[in-house]
DNA sequence: ATGCTAACCTGCGCGC
DNA sequence: TGCGCGCAGGTTAGCA
């Protein structure tokens, strides 16, 4: 489910419930996620007050008086603000009980997702990640000073979390439509102008999404349970076989790393 | 250093 | 109706 403007939504959507809040005691119905969840962490982090919500490239980090909780969604997590006496239902896994008889509750099917909790922003998850896509960091010229060398297929070289972090397969395929950039080209192998165009896409297509609220598939509920609208904008994720919206010619599949890319044969070089 | 593969899981849609 | 298969938003470890 969630790429970067999933995560941003649920980040805005939380945050406003949990700030200054207390956090009473954390229940752990399944600590089997993707890294178990540390059996510590409840008696860590019970009596702490939630000082801020931020995010770093998936990782939502909770900011309390001496830790903070960090939760990456996986494929399917989502966090839903409810009162801790609603009966918890399937897959849910962890409940943040808060002092105002709500609890922050994660939820995730298949278990991709995670919670750490930290001491400080130094942690081995954190600590190779590329720059934040809508930061100024971020541009054409640092993805053509970083793809120098590199011969591995710019949709793979774009997904790359130490190149920037933040651009899963949706909006990959979307930008490189966008971009006029097929996604098999050697990342060594283009231009300076076409990586400015790339860049430029990303910005755009991310921030869109966040404006709209994440682009919903299948199960994607923001915190407030309202699903994204960016889903119908799609113009390449999700149409192989259908005519490309630019040109009419029809939209090939390719798989790159077990991926699937999506691709107009006739907009995209 | 780079790049490829398998791995962690469940759920859903499809073809038979 | 049921079953097996392939695929799905992510990211890491391990190995060539």
């Amino acid at each position: 489910m969630p790429e970067l403007p999933e995560v941003e939504t649920t980040r805005r959507g939380v945050e406003p419930h949990v700030l200054g809040r207390q956090i009473l005691s954390l229940t752990v119905r399944q600590a089997n996620l993707r890294w178990p969840v540390a059996p510590e962490l409840p008696d860590l982090l019970a009596g702490q007050q939630i000082l801020k919500a931020r995010r770093r490239a998936k990782y939502l980090l909770l900011d309390a008086e001496h830790h903070t909780l960090m939760i990456h969604l996986g494929m399917s997590g989502s966090l839903r603000i409810m009162p801790v006496t609603s009966p918890p239902l399937f897959h849910d896994h962890v409940d943040i009980v808060l002092d105002d008889g709500n609890c922050l509750r994660y939820n995730d099917p298949r278990r991709f997702g995670s919670m750490h909790l930290l001491t400080s922003d130094d942690h081995p998850l954190l600590n190779h990640l590329g720059p934040e896509p809508l930061s100024s960091d971020f541009d054409g010229a640092w993805l053509y000073d970083r793809a120098r060398g590199r011969r591995a297929p710019v949709k793979q070289f774009l997904m790359d979390g130490q190149v920037v972090v933040g651009v899963g397969n949706i909006y990959a395929n979307e930008a490189l439509f966008m971009a006029g950039i097929h996604p098999a080209r050697a990342a060594g192998r283009i231009s300076l102008q076409r990586f400015v165009r790339l860049a430029d896409a990303v910005k755009v297509l991310l921030s869109a999404a966040i404006e709209q609220g994440g682009t919903t598939l299948r199960d994607f509920v923001g915190s407030d349970g309202q699903p994204g609208y960016f889903a119908q904008q799609l113009n390449v994720y999700g149409r192989a076989g259908l005519a490309c919206r630019q040109c009419t010619r029809t939209l090939r599949e390719l798989r790159q790393s077990n991926r699937s890319s999506v691709y107009c044969p006739g907009c995209q070089r």
